[in-house]
DNA sequence: TTGAAAGCGCTAACAA
DNA sequence: TTGTTAGCGCTTTCAA
């Protein structure tokens, strides 16, 4: 009933020109009262603000936009929403770009169509000052209309020419995780990782994915064919390839996955298949979901609501005209028990 | 390099008398094709198409919504990103939102400070077409100020005067949950569930604790103090929950959690405890959230994305003048292997 | 079916 | 420090 945002719903939306009349003044100074430009006496902008008040006058964004030529507006666009990764990184950017301000225009790109759409069409011209993308897997024409979009860019996981980039150690992290498997004494070591064909410039699969080779042939170790399973980064899919590494003639004794939501899937498929984990086989994710505590896995520990944050905090330094350098966020192993020895280690 | 979307840098974006020209009509016959109106012919529609194709020309959305009033863009307040049950909602109503062509505006409102400025400030007022409202919870007085917006306001589950509501039948999924408990034996049932102190417009806690406070009363049970706790809807609050219930001098056989996160945290709890589930206590959850499966969590279904699809399109009905029913979607019982009949049963 | 012209509600030069 | 005056780039009467 006495909410602020509660008005009389009689009357007209109040327009900068009411507020000029009632404040006494002429409408470019309601206008640089209100943005609180530093041109504006005191004593007057105390007027402009109380007449403000009293009408309930809000600034039309269309006419803001129109005449200013900036949109207050930042499009994030990210693969998915419903992950948990996503939701995070979201979550971590919205808070930035909110308290700065800015609208937060939201764009899922969940399947082919929708990216040939988002691609083809642009429909962030004209609508925004920057764009964040988060963790999108976008090749090279991708990255060229992104750049056609004439303004700033900035993303977790992207890297790419013009685009600021946010992110971690990826080929590190992997590197430890399979070193840790590698330290307990495995030798068939297995991957469950991202599809075999994404575009050049989503490297975080392919960087996870360079960390397992390395570590292995670090270790000696090879890889045998149909090690390299595609998870497609979701709990089903992780179940799926998990099954696949099972039904190999020479199945692995652990496995690295690229995601926890991967990782749990492994486990379903390792309860499944009547088998006990880290007994019969050890797995390691990567993430540090939050339920990730729950079922005991050890894993890849990143920041991720963090990483949302500062390419959030690092595109509006762009917009603003700053200079800004990519940052890598640490990692950090995280030991729970879906990792131990194997039963009888070889060699 | 040949992306769609990729442009020639040099030039200017073209501008609606540019596409006028080029087409040699009036800058209103551009924009009435571009729009799609009837009432231009079929060989002018395309010698305006091919104009504006040629000169790659999008509609400016600032100076559009300033001469027509519509934004096209709608805006979504959600409390939280991060949580399972929100990314899913969300992704169902980005995508119903998305394909009818609507910017999404999203808000989220995670703390007291950010409710507090949001309802302060309505942030969306004149530049969203309509508002959709996922699970807040909101006040009479917050209720007023969404409908000082003035336009139309959707949501998932939050019924109110003026707001179209798609939802489930929270207090009958609630009964169904403890009934199983109570038929499978249990006699001390305990709760997990939202705040005390929610606001009025905010049911479904209050709905299925009602449900859960019917079902006990049906069938003879007592509640004992203490066996109302909150969880705060997070899988954190749902362990410290748990562990305050296993404190109590008769602690529970059996708990109905609000939510599987919160369901989850009991486990944790349970298992710390040096418990076991359901063999010393049973646990049912609320969702089916995705890896319920992996934690053998038997729960009450609800579809989750549909929702957020469903309260999109009634939404985007209502903006275009229909008439709009609240519905309630269908849940069901799922079972796993965290109920089961407590030791000894008592009575 | 098309065009002319008047706004939509601001911001930004420029002047004072 | 403040006011005057052009626009910003569309949509929408109203007329033809």
């Amino acid at each position: 009933m006495s909410v602020p945002g509660a008005r009389g719903t009689g009357s007209e939306a109040a327009d900068i020109a009411a507020v000029a009349r009632r404040a006494g003044v002429s409408t470019a100074t309601v206008s640089r009262a209100l943005r609180g430009l530093p041109s504006v006496s005191e004593p007057t902008r105390a007027r402009v603000l109380a007449a403000a008040r009293d009408l309930d006058y809000v600034t039309s964004p269309a006419a803001s936009r129109l005449a200013s030529g900036q949109t207050r507006s930042i499009g994030v666009v990210a693969p998915y929403l419903g992950r948990w990764f996503f939701g995070q990184v979201l979550s971590g950017a919205e808070e930035v770009l909110r308290a700065a301000g800015y609208d937060v225009l939201l764009y899922a790109l969940p399947d082919d169509a929708a990216r040939a759409d988002f691609f083809g069409r642009l429909p962030l011209r004209r609508r925004v000052d920057g764009v964040l993308v988060l963790t999108l897997p976008v090749d090279e024409a991708e990255v060229d209309a992104l750049r056609g979009l004439n303004v700033p860019v900035g993303s977790v996981g992207v890297p790419g020419s013009g685009i600021s980039c946010i992110g971690i150690d990826d080929r590190a992290a992997a590197r430890t995780a399979v070193t840790h498997l590698v330290n307990l004494g495995h030798a068939g070591i297995a991957l469950i990782g991202g599809g075999p064909s994404e575009p050049i410039h989503f490297t975080v699969p392919n960087d996870r994915l360079a960390g397992y080779r390395t570590a292995m042939a670090d270790a000696g170790l090879p890889v045998p064919t149909g090690y390299e399973a595609d998870g497609a980064f979701t709990y089903a899919g992780g179940e799926a390839a998990m099954a696949g590494l099972l039904a190999l003639p020479d199945p692995p004794t652990a496995v690295f996955a690229q995601s926890d939501e991967m990782a749990m899937g492994a486990l379903r498929a390792i309860r499944r298949a009547g088998l006990r984990c880290p007994e019969d086989i050890s797995v390691i994710g990567f993430d540090d979901h939050e339920l990730a505590e729950l079922v005991e896995l050890t894993t890849i520990a990143q920041p991720v609501a963090e990483q949302g944050r500062r390419a959030a905090q690092a595109l509006l330094a762009r917009i603003a005209g700053a200079e800004v350098v990519d940052q890598q966020l640490p990692t950090r192993l995280v030991l729970r028990s879906t990792t131990s020895p194997p039963r009888r280690a070889r060699r």
